[in-house]
DNA sequence: GCATATTTTAGAGTTAGTCTAAATATCAAT
DNA sequence: ATTGATATTTAGACTAACTCTAAAATATGC
């Protein structure tokens, strides 16, 4: 019945997958897909996990959000989509992002030793964030 | 019946962590706990799953082994345990190790930037191995 | 308004790994 | 050598985090 609003490539923006989204711009950290199903029910009190493991992907795919995996338990997501880093903390999990401006001259750099063609660089500190540092 | 050899800090290496060392060393490529598992079968028919798990997690402590984690799909162990870096092929999956000797002032660059104690840095290129790039 | 295409849903299935409790092996001291 | 304490292995049940499937709901184009 309502019309679903379009991202500006065109896309369907349905409700479900707006709802998503909301999520994870309104939130300042990096939830998991399970954080965001728990948030987006409090909106549409309906929608269902396979939904929102759909709207991720679909949302992942156009390009508004970013999918962060670390080998150990479960994808964080991030409305931040440019190019940057990633801190981890060893003690408390939290996860920050920055942006190490040499990152394009490391690309090379990894790429010359690593005789891949290079297509990105991912560069991940792990150590402790500053409210753990006592 | 036979005594346990032991690694030079006194640990016990049954002859179910020699297998599973023993293939990790003889892979040049980074294999899965089940490719692991499988190869390891061949050397000691009865050895578990389990115990394969247990034993890669006692020769990762133990600083034998070192363990890859990308968030997709099964951790890959190494038999490289210095500090180093990983390329990974987006086409065919095939990840190389290199070492990227500025790796110490990059640790130092991302610290300041993200406000963190550093512990360590881990750095993945993405991109075409030589053979997939025609 | 009807046919076609897309999306959502519930729940089953999958993958990779962990846990448990019983069986076995090793060690250290008689 | 036997005994008891400790460590290790095993099979299989269990778990977390997804992914898949097929049917139902919804939207779009004519």
């Amino acid at each position: 019945m309502a019309k679903p609003i379009r991202t500006d490539t065109g896309a369907r923006l349905t409700r479900q997958r707006e709802a998503v989204l909301g999520v994870i711009r309104e939130r300042e950290d990096h939830p998991t897909a399970n954080d965001i199903f728990e948030a987006a029910r409090q909106r549409l009190p309906g929608i269902s996990y396979a939904t929102v493991y759909n709207s991720l992907r679909f949302l992942k795919e156009a390009g508004l959000v970013h999918e962060i995996k670390f080998g150990d338990s479960a994808s964080r997501y991030d409305r931040e989509t440019d190019r940057h880093d990633h801190a981890l903390c060893s003690q408390c999990g939290k996860l920050v992002d920055f942006d190490l401006p040499q990152a394009a001259e490391l690309m090379k750099a990894a790429a010359r030793r690593s005789k891949f063609k290079p297509e990105s660089v991912h560069l991940t500190l792990k150590g402790l964030c500053p409210d753990c540092c006592e």
